[in-house]
DNA sequence: TACAATTAAATTGAATACAATTTAATTGTA
DNA sequence: TACAATTAAATTGTATTCAATTTAATTGTA
């Protein structure tokens, strides 16, 4: 004689989900990107590489892996497109062997200036109000730090 | 004798973008699922899947694709996944044999009532205010509305 | 009604993601 | 100093994503 609430499956709806829409939009503004970026050659995983280069060159992968939240799985191939595209140079640190050191060539430094303008195409086509963005970009930057974390959850399945 | 701006290339810092904090966001909150994903066999995609079903049953590859905002590309392969696993059947229309409709089985609405505490678990995990998570819903949503549009772009290349 | 245009899935190929394992180098310590 | 433990990349295997093409079915129209 069970009597269910209407909404008893109200939280497994798509529209009452947190990460669907996060998924979602993720994947629509980065199918926005291929055009700017398919005129330099690259995807979007390599171009975030290569903002992370450009701000702070001759990184250890573990460390370009943190910043990007990737492991040697994800970048160790993208790497080395990016480096048979010759923009970046890959070597072994010589104090430590296990370490894999990536260097901007003279080419991947150009590419920064060649880029200089794709945020700002980007933004004509996303029409979002500054104050959004500002919001948005400041939840996101939070929920990031929440899930850096280890946070112990509390399962008790 | 040029005297470039200390911000030339500000607009290329990750911290300045809106896609990168999306992108990671998203990866990150898919991987803390996982854990509650793999109890039940499914992956998030196909969790969100299954979601969409469970909203509205028998329904053609291309709507759940609108809904999910995914090609045949994707969901054919991951529809035989779901099918392999007993929780969907893929049948063409009788009426119209280009179009394959997928149903879920008794299995397939069995598995609603056994993840109905995914969300709730979930929520245990990532610790936002009541508030934020509203306003990062809308914010998403908006975004999402405004990308699905075709909107051209003032590319000007 | 032939048949060109359109539509829906499926297929193909390239590039991620990521868990798990492996390899090689380094570090800590008995 | 041997050598177990740890660490950094690379590798392996599975599962997406998505653009582009192909296949098969349907629709519109001359």
């Amino acid at each position: 004689m069970k009597k269910p609430a209407k909404d008893e499956f109200a939280a497994l709806r798509l529209d009452n989900q947190l990460c669907f829409p996060l998924y979602a939009a993720s994947r629509l503004v980065i199918k926005l990107y291929k055009p700017f970026l398919d005129r330099h050659g690259l995807t979007y995983t390599q171009y975030i590489a290569m903002m992370a280069l450009w701000e702070k060159d001759d990184v250890a992968v573990s460390e370009l892996g943190e910043r990007l939240f990737l492991d040697s799985g994800t970048l160790t191939p993208l790497l080395k497109k990016l480096e048979a595209s010759g923009f970046i140079r890959r070597e072994r640190d010589a104090a430590d062997e296990r370490t894999v050191r990536i260097q901007l060539t003279g080419q991947g430094k150009k590419l920064q200036k060649a880029m200089v303008d794709v945020p700002r195409q980007m933004a004509s086509c996303v029409h979002i109000e500054r104050d959004d963005a500002g919001n948005l970009h400041e939840l996101l930057h939070d929920l990031i730090r929440n899930l850096s974390r280890p946070s112990r959850c509390s399962e008790e399945s």
